[in-house]
DNA sequence: ACGAGATACATAACAACAATATGTAAGCAA
DNA sequence: TTGCTTACATATTGTTGTTATGTATCTCGT
């Protein structure tokens, strides 16, 4: 079975919205997240760690997100990441708009698909 | 009234599935796909022609939508923009990864917001 | 006659951001 | 010791929206 490639618009469009959201159900870290999505998303949705570490950082920057570092008993070193209220407010915000524009598509695509 | 500012990355994302699926409509030149976009939106995304011009000439580049020129009865030129095959196979590849996104989204919102 | 606004298209300069490749480092199993 | 997974990081490159600017015509109000 082949994968589908999510167009790299798209993976832009979705990732700061779909990060948070994972956040807002708990702390994770950028290699879990990864997992979560590919989970989430029954394999359908595939993220490279040269993206989403880049994005995890920019997040951070924004203040939409914290991070804090931590040790496993194994001894690996992990960054968890936690939303902020700040980042509590732009998912919402980002929900609204991702709503505005997936609303119009599907009232395009119902109308000339079928 | 505020208007809701559609993020940049989200226009991204969007504008190409959105414009093949207005073709798919019926033949249509820019700036009646801009008004159509903000009808259809009831008014929550409102694109940029500096926006809009520079995607229709990739996608005509690209072999998704082909252009002819003509004139109205009033003297003014218009390109109207007809979708090919291959464009009404990627505006059908572009709603699969767009579905794959967007139900993983709702899940997430479903689960963490209610 | 004149100005404003809508119609209609185009492009240049700038900034944001993902894809890809590459690097570090540790744990674990064959 | 070879290979895979875990775990994070960044430089280079190319794509693409934003903003500003330019051209040109038509219509309406005054």
């Amino acid at each position: 079975m082949t994968l589908l490639r999510t167009p790299k618009q798209l993976v832009a469009a979705s990732s700061r919205p779909m990060i948070l959201s994972i956040l807002a159900g708990g702390e994770s870290y950028g290699y879990e997240i990864l997992k979560q999505v590919r989970v989430l998303s029954g394999g359908r949705i595939e993220w490279s760690d040269g993206m989403l570490y880049p994005v995890l950082h920019r997040l951070e920057r924004d203040g939409l997100i914290e991070g804090r570092w931590a040790l496993t008993e194994e001894g690996r070193r992990r960054k968890y990441y936690r939303l902020t209220r700040k980042g509590r407010r732009q998912m919402a915000r980002d929900r609204e708009s991702w709503r505005a524009v997936h609303g119009t598509l599907e009232l395009l695509w119902g109308k000339s698909h079928v």
